[in-house]
DNA sequence: CATGAATGAGAGTTCATTCAT
DNA sequence: TATGAATGAACTCTCATTCAT
């Protein structure tokens, strides 16, 4: 499977942290095997001998990296979390602003949906499995935007309105284009989705001549 | 609780249908608790037996009238996602279109978000406990505007454009709205919310000057 | 299905007995639905609600007329019982005796086998949920077959033997070429097995030059 | 108890092999308790926990090595099954044929049939609980019995005859006769139900002089 | 560090029986 | 006498976690 972005060095990761080269490379394997787990079978429908399973050491081994099942999941929560943001970020262009910007962040998101297709399984069930990542995950997504908001009113290349539900509105815009054409079908090019994104947030829907 | 749209008379409804007044009354007490149950621990975490001891009846009674806890959460889900689709058809005013209507829709959604605050959570679930309802919700809820949209378009309120693209951007504006002003905080009165997302739409994010 | 020898009259039958008309109808649907229904499923898989289900009357009525499962079932092992008895009885021509005797008595009983086919699982199954009577079966079975043998040495059809393993013996022959030819399969003719059967009594396995 | 003939190590075991000296034990103190607990109880009446607390393990321990209660009951099944089968055989005298080699069968039935007074409850209940590996047993049996009978005829002990039918009457004889004097009482020694059975198969009912 | 057996609380579900109407 | 809703004990099975080796 696609590996999510490193969570090996992530300070947001596990507790245990191992000392052998050996201990790494399990629990490296542990991680994958757990994204793979609960990304296909959701937190409860997950368990840890699948886990194990899929990872090739024997159930024991998991508390050997990991406190519970919940604190493997609250990981890679994090690193998700952390792993949108980074896409998004890496795919801006240097000095870009305004609705130009948001459709590369769109553009982005768009590429890593479709390379990790648990990422709606997982996050989305962290809203039951950890409410506080969950919460933490949109609140801080939604500051990002809303930061590149205010920044592009004040370059001048936005028009000033209410950047807080603006924010959300974006947002909620990208998620469900990430479902609807990243996860769920590739029935339509990211490029043409995110030009039709760009079109409606650059002139609305009544507007544009 | 505030009681969600009559699901004893849906056609989604259980097979097992009371004959009895007395029987009807046990269903009301068991979908009602049912609704509370799952809206405040989700899926998984809720108990047949956390339902029926809400519903005040014995264990064994909930088999009178379901099948199974998959079951009844099916039917509440069904239930749901009616209610949202007319709580939102019913906020409309005859003849309105284009961008104003979508304004409309929208706070006819807020405000049935603000009753029905176990809304995302009974939906969200059923990614993973019922996927083919949580598909079935977001997919019609999407063709249900975007026939807006087509409609719109045709009347001249709305610029022709990717209608498909535009109904799912729109859609996840509103649930995250929705999540954001309904669910999780009232700090924003609903009809800001829908002025800001009326604006959006109207003039996107640069243009209106 | 075939109706079992009139257990409504039988002095082994339930405790209640009904006084209307209506009454007695209901209590014979009730105990031919109980006769499919554990030749079917076996005792314990058997519900009563599938009893009732098959009788077409509401599930409290069934306690109108039995007042358990277990009384019902009892009542259909003793009816079973006296069936079989009788119909091996019925078979036998007035005067015959010794090894021919035997072979009507076996006559009878295939035949019996084959219209009844609940018989087999009724029986055995007796052996878990009313061992007394499922004893009692056996024991009179070999009783009564024993007594013949005793009358054939008497009158001089058949040579002085151990009657009592002889008994225990040709039951138990009978019992499975009922089970093999009577209820697996028709792949014979009853008539055929019968001859056989007569042949090993009459000659043992080695006589008959 | 006695211990049914080795099914730790038998094909027909469970999937979950044991890979621990420790694991092994506790799996045939699990099966040693199953036999126990079905024998006395029946299928139906026995449980889990019942088979557990006999073994001294924890419930769930249980699940470590068989899938189901249906699981271990399959296996004990064809445990006992193969079991008869090699006390009859062992029982044989090489070179012995026709009937004095069905007493010797008979002889090592019956010992075993003492021995395993569970015996009839598990093959019996298999009626209901495992109908396959039931009528597995049963044909099993008439054909190693049949086969025992072409071999005589072709050997010139036995009288050409139906062996078909031959087979699964004397197979039914065996079995009542176990029942009767192994398994229920003991008030007759082996060697004259033996005797007994033998001049039945010799001489028939009306021979011999 | 790795292993895999052991643990037991807890869940969903069934169904014989009772009871109010 | 008939009805069908109500009851709750009992059961099978799951699985996160612990622990001895």
């Amino acid at each position: 499977m696609a590996t999510a972005p490193d969570p090996t060095e992530s300070p947001a990761s596990p507790g245990k942290t191992p000392r052998t080269a050996r201990g790494r490379a399990t629990l490296r394997r542990l991680l994958d095997a757990a994204a793979a787990e609960f990304g296909e079978r959701g937190f409860h429908e997950a368990s840890v001998s699948g886990i194990t399973r899929r990872a090739g050491t024997a159930l024991g081994s998991f508390y050997t990296y990991f406190d519970s099942k919940d604190a493997i999941f609250s990981a890679l929560v994090r690193d998700m979390s952390q792993g949108v943001a980074k896409a998004a970020a890496a795919s801006l262009t240097p000095g870009s602003s305004g609705v130009r910007r948001e459709r590369e962040a769109l553009t982005g998101f768009l590429a890593f949906a479709r390379q990790h297709k648990e990422l709606y399984r997982i996050i989305d069930e962290a809203e039951f499995a950890d409410p506080v990542a969950y919460r933490g995950h949109y609140e801080g997504t939604a500051a990002r935007i809303r930061a590149r908001f205010d920044d592009s009113v004040a370059a001048g290349t936005m028009t000033p309105g209410d950047n807080e539900v603006r924010a959300w509105a974006v947002m909620g815009m990208n998620v469900f284009l990430g479902l609807r054409f990243g996860v769920w079908a590739h029935d339509r090019d990211i490029e043409d989705i995110a030009a039709a994104a760009e079109a409606l947030l650059r002139d609305g829907l009544q507007g544009g001549d």
